[in-house]
DNA sequence: CATCGATATATCGCTTGACAATATATCGGT
DNA sequence: ACCGATATATTGTCAAGCGATATATCGATG
């Protein structure tokens, strides 16, 4: 079973989608996900550290992402915390992503009306 | 020449950019706003008028929608005030449909990889 | 024309979220 | 041993979201 439904989550705030995006891409740790969401929007998104370690903070408590131990055997620094998403986080961004690519549509459609 | 540059305003609030929306799609007066969020979000996005208001007078304050005296000639109500989006409110509105639109796109081919 | 519910605009006050600034510690390279 | 880049964390502040509430006007009904 399934747990929660996701669109109870909704909308996310901007800051979480971003840091799920990265987190699905297969990104890890904290400073990498910084920089991950300011390369992947072109530089337009930049996140200093107060809102990536405080919405890293609300994800997990909202059982989006969760910290795990599975270090990289080699190659490591001691000071990283890895994250991944959670089944539930993976069903929310979807969601998410759902909401967003549908407004996106209708924003669209209506600012180059075509002959109808 | 078209003024500034629509980037500049990016991330949109959330509700800022459902306004917007609204607007392009031609709907006028606020309350009338508030009905065709709600209704267009499948009634996922619930605006009360704090937001509503708060949001409208924000759009009019950044030059993204103003208020005009075009009123229907028949079929009217006194109270109403009504907006449209101004030029550069369309800018900006697409400047966020086309932001928001990559990001999910982004969202979504992470989270269903298929086989690159 | 008096009343009433729906329509319409507006504001107050609280909470959440975003984020600059700052702090602290560790890494790798020289 | 030192230094800049990497990495995590917190504090304080401001903007934004929004429930609750207020006020006024509309149309309909008796």
């Amino acid at each position: 079973m399934r747990s929660a439904d996701p669109h109870e989550f909704l909308p996310l705030p901007q800051a979480q989608f971003h840091v799920l995006i990265a987190l699905a891409e297969g990104e890890m740790h904290g400073y990498a996900i910084m920089q991950s969401v300011e390369a992947s929007s072109n530089g337009l998104v930049k996140m200093g550290p107060a809102t990536l370690y405080g919405t890293l903070k609300r994800l997990v408590d909202s059982g989006f992402a969760e910290e795990h131990g599975d270090r990289p055997v080699a190659d490591d620094d001691q000071r990283r915390r890895y994250y991944r998403l959670t089944g539930l986080g993976r069903s929310v961004c979807n969601a998410e992503a759902d909401r967003l690519a549908a407004l996106a549509r209708r924003a669209h459609s209506s600012l180059r009306p075509r002959t109808v």
